[in-house]
DNA sequence: GGTGGAATTTGCGCTAGATCAAACACGCGG
DNA sequence: CCGCGTGTTTGATCTAGCGCAAATTCCACC
């Protein structure tokens, strides 16, 4: 196995104040792997055998229903813990995590896991906070889908891949994976054609360019505007 | 202030592996509060001074908009834990606890969060598990928004509510607590008007029996069978 | 350079369910 | 027992957005 070196995870803020003898303790462990784009790195109802980090690409956590629907739950970007199962109380993973990209990933043995929680508490307490604001996430999703109508969610997950993996390019800010409106559709929870009809609109108005599996939102602010209910309608 | 018995909480699954001294240590600490109805237990965006443990009633959680929506994230029955942001990272409460009839609670400070997570391992192993099924919960919800039909959604909510909170009567299932067509509403992403046609749809065809405030189910099984979307419809 | 498949666009009709509006019942306090 | 307020029912419209279908574009691979 190549070596792992710490400065892999050092500045994560999974990892904040945790020393750095600690934190080679803590890669020593992880075996490193790389996951094709398409391959999923772990699926639903299996035994959660590990749990990963995201060092590098791109991740969709995905749910499916037993009557065939999809819903992305979230992207995961380099950085983030995934597949914590263990960490709350599961034994199989939740959902589906497949690779938006090639990925880099690091993974550990689910049993590590109490171990780790109770040798490096503030590895703990970071792990919480972070399922903490996925709850709050979660929460605010239910919330959108309350209370918002599609143009207005549409917009809004648009503006959080925007931050999460934006990138700057000359015409606007690149949301930096592949992504296919029926893609946007699972994570809005409407339909592929919807979300095409809200891009083309988009399009016309200037806010955003958009191709084949990639969008560039070009007028960030304008589409907070629409995200806010204030668009031209209404 | 009255003593405070560890029999309070011996039995319940959050203080499961815990023994007996310590359950008095647990208890010693918290003081107890009696919140009438429509009262509030703690509130969205307030300093969470504390974290709260259920013992007798009902409790509403709800999330408020800016644009004035509400919507009701959970019910707390009997038994659990609730308002535990400090756990999980948060300084403020991230919604409304409105007491849905007369409760009694156990509150602790805050700050005795990081002492019980160390001392009592189980305890927190415990907290988090539910957690994890809290967010597992609120994943349900966002999957069952983006895929279902509103008629589906209020079975559901129904039969959650059975299931948590159900109590048997003559005519069936009473779900016991003061519950009207609005609650329902903000439970499920619909209106009242919505839920009270629906309710008075399966009344006529005798799958329940309501009326204000008060539902009972008297035919679970043929509610599942909506909820599933094997309704007559369709 | 062509070609096959996947992703996207766009039109059209339709319906679930929201919105608006009004009458109604129940239960509580006086 | 009466009235009043809150919760509920029910009707009548109206529309966002879905489902279906067909045309089109783009890309990857041969």
């Amino acid at each position: 196995m190549a070596s792992l070196d710490r400065s892999l995870i050092a500045g994560l803020s999974v990892f904040e104040g945790i020393a750095a003898a600690d934190l080679d303790r803590i890669v020593g462990q992880a075996r490193s792997i790389r996951v094709a784009r398409d391959q999923s790195v772990f699926e639903q109802e299996q035994e959660a055998h590990s749990f990963f980090l995201l060092l590098d690409g791109h991740v969709r956590v995905v749910k499916s229903t037993p009557d065939g629907h999809e819903v992305t739950v979230r992207y995961i970007s380099p950085g983030e813990l995934m597949g914590i199962a263990g960490a709350l109380g599961r034994t199989t993973y939740p959902a589906n995590a497949v690779a938006a990209v090639d990925c880099v990933v690091l993974a550990w043995p689910s049993h590590l896991w109490p171990t780790f929680a109770t040798s490096f508490p503030s590895f703990s307490a970071n792990t919480y906070k972070m399922v903490g604001s996925r709850l709050q996430d979660a929460h605010m999703r239910v919330i959108e889908m309350s209370t918002e109508q599609v143009e207005q969610r549409v917009a809004n997950a648009l503006l959080k891949l925007v931050k999460q993996s934006g990138k700057k390019v000359e015409e606007g800010i690149l949301i930096d994976f592949p992504i296919s409106r029926q893609d946007i559709a699972e994570m809005t929870g409407t339909t592929l054609h919807t979300v095409s009809r809200l891009l083309s609109a988009w399009e016309d108005q200037g806010l955003v360019k958009s191709g084949r599996q990639r969008v560039v939102v070009v007028e960030p602010h304008r589409l907070v505007v629409v995200a806010e209910g204030r668009g031209s309608k209404r």
